[in-house]
DNA sequence: CTGATAGCCTATCAGTGATAGGTTGACCTG
DNA sequence: CAGGTCAACCTATCACTGATAGGCTATCAG
């Protein structure tokens, strides 16, 4: 019976794990995150590769964290937006142009978060947890800037958030496709998505 | 010079590269893409694993394959939506429709074509090809299908495009999020990716 | 029969995520 | 200071992945 609490580790003060997360930020910005392994990152940090799972459990939950972080980034830009000065409709839009920056900005996260399959045919519902419950706030903030308290506020949320996210991913999983310019596609999008919201 | 033509077979007459296209399809349909191996394929078939790169050079390959497949259905679908009867509104009503009915019956491949990131960054860029060959069949029939020829037409199909797919990758990659009712929501979708069309 | 060749095999490779179990060193308590 | 605890790290190793090398066999054209 001796201590088996092995990789029990993960405090959250860690300084290594901290180091660990921020090479991991940046290996899998140069290479994207599917290229990048645990050896690759361990390598960087400047430790060997088992010692990564002293400080996670998964090597998923490393993206899965600097994912969370991603996005609590996101849910202060979108009650920014949402809070600030103008109409309903003018801070509806800003909210949505900041939507639209933050996925650009964070490909990475925006892929763990919201483009990514897990594994989750068999195990349960709750395993993709962290990274959807992150998205899961920023899409309430969403749905609170919208609620026209007539019941449909959800429907009418989650159509907007499609066709924000719909951009955002195609322009991220394809690059090369042969766009019209981004800027006047964005902003055309962002106002046919809100459009009649009124 | 003596042979080097090992694995240059790709008879596309073989029996054999259809029924292992038809195990990788029900295998991916199963388990999902990303957890299935070649040997599990190769053992479906009822070949050893190695036996598989005499029919596709990489695993990849088979992938694309069945992607290019259905993306020419879907294309079909697209085109008799379109030329059917009814005013234009319906007629791009059908088609939207029609897509979205695509992406949700053949997840797999649509998240080969649109959702997954490529090794695009050292690259070719036209690496990625059969897989957006085959989607951009389907965006040119969209984008036909709108072209109100005033010049904008490539905007507003890539911003309509951009909405649907939106709909359909958030309903593939987060089937458990807490979607309102998915009919409504998929009706009331399309009618707002379609509206101010005229 | 001869030679080419399509299709398959076994053996093997390097690289992957993950686990087992031992070693070190800082820290706190008696 | 002695002894215990424990986080953090190591090496060795696992099962598995996609992919390659090279040899065997059956079929078919000449």
């Amino acid at each position: 019976m001796a201590g088996k609490s092995r990789n029990a580790a993960r405090s959250s003060h860690g300084e290594r794990r901290e180091e660990i997360l921020a090479q991991a930020l940046r290996l899998f910005s140069e290479h994207g995150v599917q290229q990048v392994s645990t050896r690759q990152i361990a390598s960087a940090v400047g430790i060997s590769q088992p010692s990564l799972y002293a400080h996670f459990r998964t090597s998923q939950e490393i993206a899965q964290e600097l994912c969370v972080r991603a996005f609590r980034h996101l849910a202060e830009d979108l009650s920014r937006a949402l809070a600030g000065e103008g109409g309903r409709a003018e801070r509806l839009r800003r909210a949505a142009l900041a939507y639209v920056s933050f996925g650009l900005d964070n490909p990475d996260a925006y892929r763990v978060a919201f483009m990514i399959e897990k594994l989750v045919d068999h195990r349960a519902q709750a395993e993709q947890g962290p990274g959807l419950a992150a998205g899961l706030e920023a899409y309430k903030l969403l749905r609170g800037g919208i609620s026209g308290a007539d019941g449909t506020a959800d429907l009418i949320a989650q159509s907007v958030w499609a066709t924000l996210h719909g951009l955002v991913s195609l322009l991220i999983a394809r690059p090369h496709f042969p766009w019209v310019d981004k800027a006047a596609l964005i902003d055309a999008h962002v106002t046919r998505a809100l459009a009649g919201l009124d």
